[in-house]
RNA sequence: GCGCUUGUAGCUCAGCUGGAUAGAGCAACGGACUACGAAUCCGUAGGUCGGGCGUUCGAAUCGCUCCAGGCGCACCA
């Protein structure tokens, strides 16, 4: 029979040597007031194996990014420990006395960090002096800004949403929202300059697609006339459009025409292809409609941002943009990196790379897809000046955005470079992809008041905010469900395809975003509890608390491990190890809380202590969630 | 056909830059509120890590291969 770990929430952190490249990036190295333990093992380790052995010491394998050091698993004795295999064979040392060695000269240098040892086959544990971790409790655990790194020249742009301006925001677009979102604060946050852009693909024949269908049908009906949503308003007349489509093509597919036919000569096309030609000509009544419902889905679709708490500094349009890369087009030519074939169209031969040839220009001069993009990123970089560019995009574009990237390299230009392709899976349904002819599109507003409705009646059941103003209420309902849904999509891995149950995503007990919130306001109702009680700040004593107690030292173990969290969410550009790891912080709090008591503690200075830790437990949740774009209530 | 990608407990996911006996949540079952907030906690049960071969002191993790799913390879965007 298998054994279940006692310990519910031990995050087993590897704190693996993240890549020298990674730090002039990220910030110079950090301080060493600032470095966690895992950063001050490793050269202490590395000085140790010099003295100790000096002639192999300088060998490969034997550098400071090479060691493995990892938490020590709760079954043994020690906090953190190194694997000694690597240099078991260089050395021609058995692991045991290899370890011991190191052991010895580690307690004896640093008797301060290290306080005792034991080596257990090939494994070197140590055990880290509470002052360490008292240390740095008492060094953070009133800072509310935890986490926040300082500035650094770096700027970036992460371009996320993205929308098509004929249909309302789906399940896919939140994933999208979220994670730029998300992305972009970690980077502020870990010191970047950050700015976020949005392309809003506002042309093309899929807006003319629901501007005839409004032309048809409305009878000049408007958003404000009908009291619908922009945006879903719009919406409709785009699913209209294709009921009218698919009616005249099964029509005409009676009368005898293929359905390719049919489909290109229903007359409901033909007006839609005749209102792109007008678009693009500058038909100024095409143009005013097309500025009328585009505003409709503007309104709507700047309420749901405001709702999700999607921000920009900047909106591009396809509509302004869909022209520039032309110029470069040519450019390209110029240099010899694309070429023309004899009808005219331009083309770039990436087969050498491993891809195909990819059209940049049509033989009529119109441009394609990807020359937009080329001439869109030339105009970001004029613009801001990035050292990175992100761009929030789902994984069919994987291809795209590689060629893209390869293009702009052969270009030369000096931006290609930092794109950086940020792919994210799509989000299905339990019962498969979700598909807009089979009416099983999750919209984002939908599904926000559903989990708005949840959250009140959980809180009306349970009556603890019987005090609450109905403005207070409102707040709190929007922090659950958004704090719910946001959590949801971001704790799973971006690039993997998510599936999104319905059923789960109301649940609010366990891995979810109100666990969390919850833990908060109970911390929250503790501290608010002793500040009434004694009317002081929090002190600094660390006198005679004595040893820490088990479920103490794991918790602040574990809090002291945010700033390689933060580290490596930046390397991955992964908002999931962030909600991963908030996860267990709550978790293993609400053990800690259950097995001791906070004000009623051993001693006045245990109680302090614990005052401590639960004062920076909520500070690193707060600090965590705010990364993830999700609030955490005082009280709930 | 070629390229990319995924496969871990009934379900949803961690663990994948090789390290000790593979972990959570949900669902199931059984417990804990006359002491800091039970939206909580504790326990039980549940896994040939898709299959095979290989590299290694050590493989869920790396390589090869097979099987199964997804995406892409438009003068669409």
């Amino acid at each position: 029979m298998k054994k279940r770990q006692t310990s519910n929430s031990h995050n087993h952190i590897q704190s693996k040597q993240i890549p020298d490249s990674f730090w002039p990036f990220v910030n110079s190295q950090p301080k060493p007031d600032r470095m966690n333990i895992v950063n001050r093992i490793r050269p202490l380790v590395s000085k140790a194996l010099q003295e100790l052995y000096p002639g192999d010491a300088s060998t490969p394998g034997f550098a400071e990014k090479d060691l493995t050091i990892a938490q020590t698993k709760p079954e043994f004795e020690g906090d953190y420990t190194l694997v000694l295999f690597s240099f078991v064979k260089q050395l021609k040392k058995s692991p045991e006395q290899l370890g011991k060695e190191i052991g010895e000269l580690l307690i004896k240098s640093s008797p301060e960090l290290f306080t005792a040892y034991n080596v257990i086959k090939g494994f070197l544990n140590l055990k880290v002096a509470d002052p360490y971790w008292t240390g740095f409790l008492q060094a953070n655990f009133a800072d509310k800004r935890i986490g926040i790194r300082p500035s650094n020249p770096h700027r970036i742009i992460v371009e996320y949403s993205s929308p098509n301006t004929n249909k309302p925001l789906h399940l896919g677009h939140l994933r999208n929202n979220f994670l730029g979102w998300s992305v972009a604060e970690i980077l502020k946050t870990t010191g970047h300059t950050v700015f976020k852009t949005a392309i809003l693909n506002d042309r093309g024949i899929h807006i003319c697609k629901s501007m005839v269908a409004w032309v048809l049908f409305a009878g000049g009906a408007t958003p404000d006339s009908t009291g619908i949503k922009g945006d879903h308003f719009v919406g409709d007349y785009y699913v209209q459009f294709g009921v009218e489509h698919k009616k005249e093509v099964e029509k005409l597919m009676l009368e005898g025409l293929s359905k390719e036919e049919a489909e290109q000569q229903a007359p409901i096309m033909q007006a839609a292809q005749k209102m792109l030609v007008d678009w693009e000509n500058g038909e100024p009544e095409v143009k005013s409609l097309w500025e009328k419902m585009n505003g409709w889905v503007y309104e709507g679709f700047n309420e749901t941002y405001k709702k999700i708490g999607s921000d920009f500094d900047k909106n591009y349009f396809e509509s302004q943009t869909y022209l520039l890369g032309k110029e470069i087009v040519e450019e390209g030519i110029a240099k010899g990196v694309f070429f023309r074939k004899p009808d005219g169209s331009v083309w770039i031969d990436l087969t050498a790379d491993g891809l195909d040839e990819k059209l940049v220009l049509r033989k009529d001069g119109t441009s394609v897809y990807i020359t937009q993009d080329l001439g869109l990123a030339d105009k970001k970089y004029e613009e801001f000046q990035y050292d990175q560019s992100f761009y929030v995009i789902a994984d069919e574009q994987n291809y795209h955005m590689k060629v893209l990237k390869l293009i702009l390299q052969k270009l030369q230009k000096p931006y290609a470079d930092g794109i950086y392709h940020l792919s994210y899976g799509l989000v299905e349904l339990p019962s498969g992809r979700m598909k807009t002819r089979e009416g099983t599109v999750v919209d984002a507003d939908d599904i926000i008041e559903e989990l708005k409705l949840v959250a009140r009646q959980k809180t009306e059941e349970l009556g603890k905010v019987k005090d609450f103003n109905p403005g207070e209420l409102k707040e709190l309902y929007d922090t659950i469900a958004l704090g719910a849904l946001k959590f949801f999509l971001l704790r799973v891995d971006p690039k993997k395809r998510m599936v999104f149950n319905p059923e789960e995503s109301i649940d609010f007990h366990g891995f979810t975003g109100p666990f969390i919130q919850y833990t908060h306001a109970r911390i929250k109702s503790i501290l608010r509890k002793q500040e009434e009680a004694r009317n002081l700040e929090l002190g600094i004593g660390d006198q005679g608390h004595g040893p820490l107690l088990p479920k103490e030292k794991e918790l602040i173990v574990l809090l002291e491990q945010y700033s390689s969290v933060l580290d490596q969410a930046l390397l991955e550009h992964n908002p999931s190890v962030i909600a991963i790891y908030v996860f267990n912080v709550a978790k293993t709090f609400n053990t800690f809380y259950t097995e001791l008591s906070i004000m009623n503690a051993e001693s006045p200075d245990k109680k302090e202590l614990r005052l401590q830790i639960a004062s920076l437990t909520a500070n690193v949740i707060a600090s965590s969630m705010a990364l993830l774009g999700i609030r955490v209530p005082e009280r709930m």
